[in-house]
RNA sequence: GGCCCGGUAGUUCAGUUGGUUAGAAUGCCAGCCUGUCACGCUGGAGGUCGAGGGUUCGAGCCCCUUCCGGGUCGCCA
């Protein structure tokens, strides 16, 4: 059935046929959309990657056997045509469809190769499961939507390898056979066959490579980068994604940030056709977590964190007062305005539920109804001097109703973002069509970890501590200030970075606040601590998301929706059915044994 | 590893208190039709109710186990 070409080839694309052809004669190949036989005149939608387009098989004036192929053919057949191209009469303009006004009459047809009838609809607004779409996903990659998506990321990147270009960046590849590195994500391994029981494993990131391109005298390294990170996935996070990865030499966290705002703006501009004016905005960490909950704030609206804690110390209700008065206790709450008429007890206690998950205790509410009386879950616990008192702090209007949280700091105020975002959503608040950028600054360097009784790094082991607070790395590690910086874009993290440490003293004293002692920092860093020794510049970086920045480009709401062949929840790949078993004899070659 | 949601024709779904032969739409196949555009009309085929076990006279429905998909907490320097 399936034929070659023998010689045609096609003249332009479906969609781009327009009223400026009419006349003319095309030669068109694509795959068979949707067939309307009507007995002696045929009408057939072809598809390619540029649209679709009516072609008219009509049996008066056609020969028998082209308009066989007509009759024959059925969805997703692959088919090539020859014919002119006509206006359609005024009572047959189809409005949705761009070519609505044109349509091509056939007069040559071929059936390039026959299909079988596809398991999904491929149309954009098809309700197919995804197992279904992912296990067929050439046939999901046929859709409008995938395809722009698609052609929208190549675009993007282009436009940002365009642009590192300009700026004199030099793009080197990196290798994807690497080194374990202890800290962070778990590494996927490879086997070497050449070395018995020896591993590679796949880059979380190019970290350790860019920082010694910078000692290699690289001064403007980026690269479009694959990761990997043995890690669950998330509707954000997939097990390999790509960065756009940055490094450059004699810099301070202002070039980097410079360089990498620069990016987006011409991303944004490009493909979006949206001005962000720069510099972007800078917001501390410390800042962000009061106010928003989260290092990744979404500041597309209000309704911030106000802290509470000075005025229910002494309230009267314990579950307040206790979280008061511990040391690193708080009180905060946020007030939803006008939603206290509409706030269903069945919604309330899904929302105390939800906050749960995040390991706080509970969530109190106090609002007041539009006629004025209150609705509280803890009011008769207060006098009616404190209640005015905390009404009047939170600015509590008729209408109103806040939530509050008591707790640990982090774990509340945690929490209280995540309310806070939900709430946002429930209630509307958050403008979909806008795109706020700004920079996170300050973060801690060093996080405390509880299941290994020891810091880690909050951002990784070779960011640099801030000037001012070197002095307390040995004394204070929790309240050491890093040099990194964060971009984040309508409460999504697009990437961080940091100003490295380029002194091999000061990696080693940051290598024994995370637990290791001289030796086991040399045992697993040793080449890089060696390379320091020869001459290494103050240098830094960034690293972003590309994957992230196309749901944010495309708005989808899942990393699957903007890879061309993405995995599922465990990992695994629905299409090709992997990962998958192996032949014994090449484990044997790997010295591999299962149990 | 934990929690929540889901799995029934190719596809999307419905299926009442456990009760006759598991339905609809769409798609598919055949026939008719010369201006359709979600074409129409007539007829037809299509089911391991994810899998295994249990309770019951009787299970798509109840119980247990398990597999698969989604979301999420932990995890993700």
């Amino acid at each position: 059935m399936a034929e070659f070409l023998n010689g045609w080839k096609r003249s332009c694309m479906c969609a781009e046929i327009t009223e400026d052809s009419i006349g003319k004669r095309v030669t068109l190949m694509g795959w068979v959309q949707r067939t309307r036989n009507m007995g002696g005149i045929i009408f057939v939608w072809l598809r390619d990657r540029s649209g679709i387009v009516q072609v008219v098989f009509n049996s008066e004036s056609l020969d028998e056997t082209i308009y066989q192929v007509g009759a024959e053919v059925r969805s997703e057949y692959v088919v090539a045509l020859r014919g002119t191209v006509q206006k359609r009469d005024d009572g047959a303009v189809n409005e949705n469809l761009k070519t609505g006004t044109i349509e091509v009459l056939v007069d040559e047809a071929r059936i390039l190769n026959a299909a079988e009838t596809p398991p999904i609809y491929i149309e954009d607004n098809a309700k197919d499961n995804e197992a279904v779409r992912l296990k067929y996903r050439y046939l999901d990659l046929r859709k409008p939507s995938l395809q722009s998506t698609l052609m929208m990321r190549s675009k993007t990147i282009n436009t940002i390898r365009n642009y590192m270009d300009s700026l004199g960046f030099v793009e080197v590849e990196t290798p994807i056979l690497s080194k374990s590195t202890p800290e962070g994500a778990r590494d996927f391994l490879v086997p070497s066959r050449l070395h018995r029981g020896a591993f590679y494993a796949l880059p979380q990131s190019p970290q350790i490579y860019k920082q010694l391109l910078m000692v290699g005298g690289i001064d403007k390294y980026y690269q479009v980068a694959r990761c990997f990170r043995d890690e669950d996935s998330r509707a954000d996070r997939q097990p390999e994604f790509t960065q756009l990865d940055v490094e450059m030499s004699f810099v301070e966290p202002e070039d980097v940030q410079a360089v990498i705002e620069g990016s987006f703006q011409k991303v944004f501009e490009v493909i979006k056709g949206i001005d962000v004016p720069l510099p972007l905005r800078r917001m501390t960490w410390k800042e962000a977590l009061a106010n928003y909950g989260s290092d990744k704030p979404d500041t597309r609206f209000g309704m911030l964190i106000q802290d509470v804690t000075e005025t229910v110390k002494n309230c009267g209700f314990s579950v307040f007062e206790q979280s008061a008065k511990q040391e690193d206790g708080i009180v905060c709450a946020i007030v939803a305005q006008n939603a206290a008429e509409d706030m269903s007890r069945r919604n309330i206690d899904s929302l105390v539920e939800f906050v749960k998950t995040y390991h706080v205790k509970g969530l109190a509410w106090h609002g007041i109804q539009p006629d004025g009386s209150v609705r509280s879950s803890f009011a008769k616990f207060l006098s009616e001097e404190k209640i005015e008192q905390l009404n009047k702090q939170l600015n509590l209007q008729q209408g109103d109703m806040a939530f509050f949280i008591a707790d640990k700091k982090i774990t509340a105020l945690t929490a209280m973002g995540q309310l806070r975002l939900k709430l946002g959503r429930q209630l509307n608040l958050i403008d979909q069509d806008r795109y706020d950028l700004l920079w996170i600054t300050e973060f801690p360097l060093l996080e405390w970890n509880e299941d290994n009784q020891r810091y880690v790094a909050a951002h990784h082991p070779f960011t640099s501590p801030m000037n001012e607070d070197f002095d307390l790395m040995e004394k204070h590690p929790e309240k050491v200030r890093a040099k990194s910086y964060d971009l984040v874009i309508n409460g999504i993290e697009m990437g961080s970075g940091s100003i490295r440490i380029h002194a091999s003293d000061l990696q080693e004293r940051m290598f024994q606040l995370l637990g290791f002692t001289h030796e086991q920092a040399w045992e697993r860093f040793g080449f890089l601590l060696e390379a320091f020794k020869y001459g290494t510049p103050p240098h830094g970086g960034f690293a972003y998301g590309i994957d992230r920045l196309m749901m944010v480009l495309t708005g989808a709401e899942s990393l699957r929706d903007v890879l061309a062949f993405p995995k599922v929840q465990n990992a695994s790949d629905l299409m090709m059915n992997t990962p998958s078993s192996v032949d014994p004899a090449q484990l044997k070659q790997l010295n591999i044994s299962l149990t």
